[in-house]
DNA sequence: TCTGGGGTCCTAGGACCC
DNA sequence: TCTGGGGTCCTAGGACCC
């Protein structure tokens, strides 16, 4: 005997514009203004309030191209604790309400909102949205549905400071019309495979015949098509998951042919990730690095150590063999790239007695105070400004 | 002044082992 | 002389998400 799942109530939470949000909540005189979180060298759009949005601008646009067709555009760097902030005092209104929540991102995340005292869902919904506004002065988005694809769905379809509720039973209704860019997974790319074969709306892939989509989409096919239909039983999950890799990359200001340049910044980020690393109580055992080309094409070589490690030292003669492997075409180099993956947990006996004597300083600190070094003696031209975001 | 940064997951071929 | 599968790891690349 199959058991019924029972009907669920989740919803998803979702800020509206949120870098740009926060900086507004931070500063009111910027509401109503063409305001913008991004690179502002070489960088892209972030984030754009609405304002921005009327006049053309869009992530991820380059910086460049938002400020040539909207001049007035105020365009801020980025403060990631000032967002870090914000969206802890978000996700705390957020578990008020219930402790199932699941943090997607900074800025969104799911809530199993079945079993409130009192309350029903769609109150609780609402009233979660004016609580963040009135305390925090941040506009959010709330999606309400029987599973978190509908929910996230609803969520995003009347932005901003939108409220959207899917009655049971109307799932697959309340998706059919959308394109299936709305899917999860579903991109550039996929969107063209799909329209190519003739699946353009959600109700085209609803339809489908599973051998036709498969030829499409290969063997995600039979969840696509779930999702179509408004079907998807994915729980709300509480634990954080598993830091599965670090990885640090940085876009130079100029493209550099000098090799020399391009392995101190090769350095000094894996200094960087190793710090993590430790402060993580983790061991790393994959090292990768990347190139991007002037042209944007990039490569990417990794090497597997025979043990995992927690030290930088352990990294460089890796690091430089990688290096040499892609130095061979020459070209100038715009991006490189450091990333640590197949990682493990470390016996933590000699951090422990470092960390009593507080040599684990916050992550931020150790970041700025390394790239600091490497500017210092080499000199600020000659490095890249590191773009937080 | 074209095009960031930090992640996750999937695929596919080859090596290697049984 | 001909030539099996299955499993896992390594490596490179790509799509996607926020």
């Amino acid at each position: 005997v199959k058991e019924r799942s029972p009907r669920r109530s989740i919803i998803h939470l979702d800020a509206d514009a949120f870098f740009v949000g926060c900086e507004i909540a931070a500063e009111p005189s910027l509401r109503g203004k063409a305001v913008a979180v991004g690179g502002l060298q070489r960088g892209i759009i972030a984030s754009a309030s609405y304002e921005a949005r009327k006049m053309g601008v869009y992530t991820p646009m380059p910086t460049s191209s938002a400020l040539r067709i909207c001049p007035t555009l105020l365009v801020l760097p980025g403060d990631y604790e000032k967002y870090e902030e914000f969206s802890r005092r978000m996700f705390s209104v957020l578990q008020e309400y219930t402790p199932e929540v699941e943090v997607g991102s900074i800025d969104e995340g799911y809530a199993d909102f079945s079993n409130l005292r009192g309350k029903s869902p769609e109150d609780a919904a609402r009233e979660l949205g004016k609580n963040i506004w009135e305390r925090l002065n941040l506009s959010v988005s709330i999606g309400l549905g029987s599973n978190k694809l509908v929910a996230s769905v609803a969520s995003k379809l009347h932005k901003p400071a939108g409220f959207t509720c899917v009655p049971a039973g109307n799932e697959s209704s309340f998706l059919a019309p959308l394109g299936v860019r709305w899917l999860p997974g579903v991109g550039p790319k996929t969107e063209e495979l799909l329209s190519a074969a003739g699946f353009r709306f959600i109700s085209d892939v609803a339809s489908s015949e599973l051998s036709a989509l498969i030829k499409v989409v290969g063997s995600s096919a039979t969840q696509l098509r779930a999702f179509a239909n408004g079907f998807d039983d994915r729980p709300v999950v509480t634990e954080a998951p598993a830091v599965q890799s670090y990885s640090r990359q940085e876009t130079f200001e100029e493209n550099t042919n000098a090799e020399w340049l391009v392995q101190r910044i090769m350095r000094a980020l894996s200094d960087e990730l190793m710090a993590r690393v430790r402060s993580d109580r983790k061991m790393i055992r994959c090292v990768e690095v990347k190139i991007r080309h002037g042209n944007m094409e990039q490569y990417r070589r990794s090497e597997s150590l025979e043990e995992p490690t927690d030290l930088e030292t352990d990294t460089y003669e890796v690091l430089d063999r990688l290096l040499k492997k892609l130095w061979i075409s020459r070209l100038p180099v715009r991006l490189v790239g450091v990333k640590f993956s197949q990682v493990y947990e470390s016996s933590s006996a000699r951090q422990s007695t470092l960390d009593l004597a507080g040599y684990n300083r916050p992550r931020r600190r150790v970041l700025a105070s390394v790239m600091d070094k490497v500017k210092a003696r080499y000199g600020p031209a000659a490095l890249a400004r590191p773009h937080r975001l």
